[in-house]
DNA sequence: CATATTTAATTCAGCGGGTAAAATATTTAC
DNA sequence: GTAAATATTTTACCCGCTGAATTAAATATG
């Protein structure tokens, strides 16, 4: 049923409207429609249409007003308006390379349960990933006596190549093949929407929604785990790049012909700050008597063994290094460094700071903020869900456009 | 006198819709609103009342349609629309250390006269600055028998930290203090829209608008002379960075405390592939024995010199390392590198385009296209000059909205 | 306690940009 | 010359947003 150009456009305007209210009222947490209006330059009765039309879908509430709370004005009070949590259920899943991580999760982003499977195989066949999934999703949502059918949407996170807006994989390490498209896959799979998106990317997308990056235009998330991941929100948007591969981070060269990195290039970011890489240096250093976990060599560093800690300082140096250029690049208002407070502990230190300033041309404006965000290890599990609430958010706008009254 | 929202949210909308014909009608040089219609999915009413509102402002014409042209249809001929290059005439400004550079273009873009006023300062005090800036237009202007009045507005570039919407210059090498607010300076001197802008973001511009990047959607623009600039294209807007002291590619630090540059920092890109790089460096291998030029490096290493051939390499190694680095970053459709013939030889050469393909993720992709575009000596001041017409675009669109009859 | 006052939210008529459809313009085909 | 084809313009209308008027819901006041 193709609408004409003029529906389309009128509504999509009225989508865009909509959506914005709906993104200020989840920035905010609470707050009255004479304040969104105010906020977002536009007036009251567009509002009131606006969120009219979001309680009827379900996405916000009305809570119930303070009387005379704290300035004990006179007046009708303001009614409060939040995200509907209760509403919807959205499932965010982390593919990594033994397990996949499940977090089922409320429209405010809240965790319901999570749900850990552990994987045999690290690559598999697409509808093998598709079988996984679906059984992953299956037994997090048994915890809570659900069913798949409770969900309203499933956010997929993987590391690779993805064209998140075709469902689209160019490759992924957890894939045995290239070239998947999952659009088809999924919808046979799954009782709702599906989404694939990188992981880096759903993790800019946790800090936007509900994380450092709240309210945020320009802002980059460097994600650290066994590798480095970049996610570049610029204008409100993430960035993906013209053909869905930018935002590597990880692989931007710090060396030249420096050292040898996964990806079978040399010098790369990664090589010197990924867990691997201090792993292989470490391993040097003990004269390879053994395979050091990077838990290890901190606990070394920190009771003084030099060697542990040349490791470490060097790491910093680079990382330092690559995020100065960062800051060359792309002068954001913030840098959040995601991670595990272990992963991060070297990497956000005040030499690595220092480093990083002196690396900045212009040292007489003020530096961009960088901030550190230590997550649990559910990081990018509660990062797919943010995407996938995200998704459902616009898809829940969009029908309502068509069943419009 | 203030507009109500109503009127300023439509007459926005309005804008947005003339200027998307208008920067249409430039990219594809002549087209007929049929065409304009189907290539912006707009209505071909729509782009009958944007197109008579840009004639009437003067910024576009019809031009003679050729009857029964290619391919002998029947049905009304459609009439080609351009732009009107004769009613406006813009200044763009280059100001570098000794000379300052003046181009008078017509609105398409077209070379009518350019004017050279040497500088005896390299620094100048800002009412200096506008001071000669004015002198130098009076000039340029008296070779075509103009005057300033005819100007329609005069764009600047400068080597430096700028904030173009504010006509506000935090710091630049051609001035003798910082953080600068020249719109009261300009609008006092100048009887035209005067705009100033970073000299990267200004060729940047004029490959947007008039050059290789015409069209494209996300490009980056690397300029080669005396440093290295950077000018990014995303989404089809110049990015600015949040403080506007993004792109400063030639600052990357590439190797780890490295070369000394310039700016004090160390392992700066331009410390190995600026010009001075390559004369210091040429200078240490000739044993100190007096002060090479850029020129006569190029013309030892083709008859052989193996020295000067070694520093052209190193400064060839980095700088595709720098260009792998923002391909994994941006992912753009196109990089483009603007400068001279002889700044270029050494950058675009197979051994550099090698290096590039090495270290960029994902080979089994297409590498973005990597285009050098050879431009004169007046590269800069064409920059400033397609800035301009793009910026006059903006302010006649404007006033066509209140003066609506 | 009744009423005035204040502030929030809603309703409603109208503005204005964009659209589809109709009308008009201008050509070639026959 | 007339019909057919295609481009452009005109016209009636749709729809989102707005300001103004209205309604709602609280406190202040005497």
């Amino acid at each position: 049923m193709l609408k004409s150009k003029a529906s389309q456009n009128a509504a999509d305007q009225r989508n865009i409207t909509r959506l914005r209210v709906l993104e200020h009222i989840r920035t905010e947490g609470s707050i009255s429609r004479i304040d969104i209006a105010s906020a977002l330059q536009t007036s009251p009765a567009t509002v009131t249409a606006a969120t009219a039309d979001l309680i009827s879908a379900g996405l916000i509430k009305e809570i119930e007003t303070e009387h005379q709370s704290k300035s004990a004005k006179r007046g009708r009070p303001r009614v409060l308006l939040q995200l509907d949590g209760g509403s919807y259920l959205i499932a965010g899943l982390k593919v990594a390379r033994h397990m996949i991580s499940v977090i089922l999760a409320d429209f405010e982003g809240n965790e319901v349960t999570s749900y850990k499977y552990p994987l045999d195989d690290v690559r598999m066949t697409p509808g093998a990933f598709v079988a996984t999934i679906r059984t992953a999703l299956d037994l997090a949502c048994a915890q809570i006596n659900a069913t798949l059918n409770s969900l309203s949407g499933v956010s997929i996170g993987i590391a690779g190549l993805v064209d998140a807006e075709r469902n689209f994989v160019h490759w992924s390490s957890s894939l045995t093949e290239r070239n998947v498209d999952f659009s088809q896959f999924l919808e046979t799979e799954l009782p709702c929407p599906a989404f694939i998106e990188n992981d880096a990317n759903l993790v800019a997308k946790a800090e936007q929604l509900f994380g450092l990056g709240k309210g945020l235009k320009n802002f980059l998330v460097v994600t650290i785990e066994h590798g480095v991941g970049l996610g570049i929100v610029l204008d409100g948007k993430l960035y993906r790049g013209e053909r869905g591969c930018g935002a590597e981070f990880g692989h931007t060269k710090v060396q030249l012909d420096g050292a040898l990195c996964q990806c079978g290039q040399r010098g790369c970011l990664e090589a010197y700050v990924g867990d691997y890489a201090l792993i292989r240096e470490a391993t040097v250093a003990d004269q390879g008597t053994g395979t050091e976990t990077v838990a290890e060599i901190h606990k070394n560093a920190r009771s003084g063994d030099e060697r542990a800690k040349s490791v470490l300082t060097r790491a910093g140096q680079m990382f330092g290094l690559g995020i100065s250029n960062l800051i060359n690049l792309f002068d954001p208002e913030c840098i959040i460094l995601s991670g595990t407070q272990m992963d991060l502990e070297h990497l956000y230190s005040d030499e690595v700071m220092a480093r990083i300033r002196s690396g900045v041309v212009n040292v007489d404006t003020l530096l961009p903020e960088i901030k550190a965000h230590h997550w649990g290890d559910l990081m990018w599990a509660k990062g797919a869900a943010a995407y996938g609430i995200e998704q459902v958010s616009i898809l829940k706008v969009k029908e309502l456009a068509t069943n419009a009254p």
